[in-house]
Parts: structure tokens; sequence; C-alpha cells
DNA sequence: TAGATATTTTGAAAATTATCTAAATATATT
DNA sequence: AATATATTTAGATAATTTTCAAAATATCTA
């Protein structure tokens, strides 16, 4: 389900410590190492959670690879947001008791 | 962190599947767990993660236990979404080179 | 094309999370 | 007080996720 490989990639704090500092700008996979203390492995490993979750592009040049937000996508989270607390939408007006 | 535990509680599916639930309406441990193919304790740890995460309120009523959404929360949790897209306040304007 | 740099993939170990059964706690009823 | 019902806590195991070192891949430069 796309809810949930959304949720699981926000779920880890170096994840969203990434989105975080994409907001500045387009970062090579190194230049994003750089942040953090963990192997570039890991960090690959992370990068590409955040890819399948399409909250972050990747776009390969020359040597590099240069990561940016994806921003659009968010929209379906907020969907997902104002769904579930849209009180329109809610079961706790007036029911039809079963 | 706070929004950790916020991501941490929406990642797992069975427990954005309890949130959708409330939304009809409190239910008490018992009603949630027939929902599921899992577990009471099982049950009891999604809804204590929920709860953690300020996502969920419990209220006794004498045998039950009532769960019901806090939508309060959700305040905090658009305002990071707010706060990551604004885009005022994102850096790939016009910015001194380092 | 050989060597250097950037990044990912593989494979395995460590850490975290989900799940279960059994036992414990809390309340209600007789 | 004894028993029944609702729920949680404890303790153990299974499943998932994070992490790393080593190897593989891709591109660049001399």
């Amino acid at each position: 389900m796309m809810l949930d490989v959304f949720f699981k990639a926000l779920s880890d704090p170096t994840r969203r410590e990434i989105l975080k500092i994409l907001r500045q700008g387009d970062l090579t996979a190194g230049e994003i190492a750089e942040h953090f203390n963990i192997s570039k492995p890991s960090l690959s490993h992370h990068l590409n959670v955040l890819k399948q979750a399409d909250l972050v592009l990747d776009e390969r040049k020359g040597q590099y690879i240069s990561y940016s937000l994806n921003t659009s996508v968010f929209q379906d989270l907020l969907a997902w947001f104002v769904d579930m607390f849209n009180q329109e939408d809610r079961g706790d007006r007036v029911e039809k008791k079963k």
C-alpha cells in the first residue's frame, strides 16, 4: 500500500533529517552523507527507502547522483490527513443504530 | 523527539487501521480487537504505541477501557508538513555561495 | 585503458519491533 | 469472598530494519 511506504519512510529520524537538508537545495549522495555519522551504504539504503516512497528524486550527473525533494507527493500525504480528520466524514454525529 | 513517536506510530498499518476505525466513534479495547486477527496483547501493544504518540486517548469505564481519537495532536503533524513544504522558508532561492 | 572517485549492492551482524502464551491486575456480579 | 470478564504486563521468539565492511558498478581523467 502506498501509505505504508510513505510512513515507513518518514518513521526514521535520519530520513526525516535528509528531507530537511534537501529543502536547502539538491545534494549529491556524498554531500548528504557528510551530514551524518553513518556509513555510505547505510545512507544509500535510506535514500533508497525515500526513493521508493517517492519522497525524493534522483538524477545521475556524471559520477555523482543528485538527490532532490519530490514535493508533489506530499499532496497525497496531506490528503490522508485531511481525510482522517475531516469532520464532515466522521461517524460521531447522528448515526443509525445497528 | 516528538515527531519520532508520531511517525513510528503511524508507520504500522494495523495502527493506522485502528485510527480509521476510531473515526466512527469510540470503542473499547475488545471491540477494536474484533476487527483484527491478532491477539489481544498485540492489540494492547499497538494501542499503547498510539497512546504514547498522543494519537489516541483512553478512559476506563468500569471493566472496559474506551479508546478515542485525539484529533488535537494532528495539528502538530500538520505543522510539520507545512513547515517542510513552506516555499518561503526553502533555501532554493538566491543564496550566498560558500 | 588504467587508476581514481562516487555510489550502490551484497551478505551478515546488531538493534528494534511485532507477536504470542501465560500470568497479573482491575472491575463487576453473585 | 469467589468467580467471571476486560485489559494489560511479562517474558520469549519471530520478523523486520539498521548498520557496516567488502565487493561491484558507473563515470571521469590522465
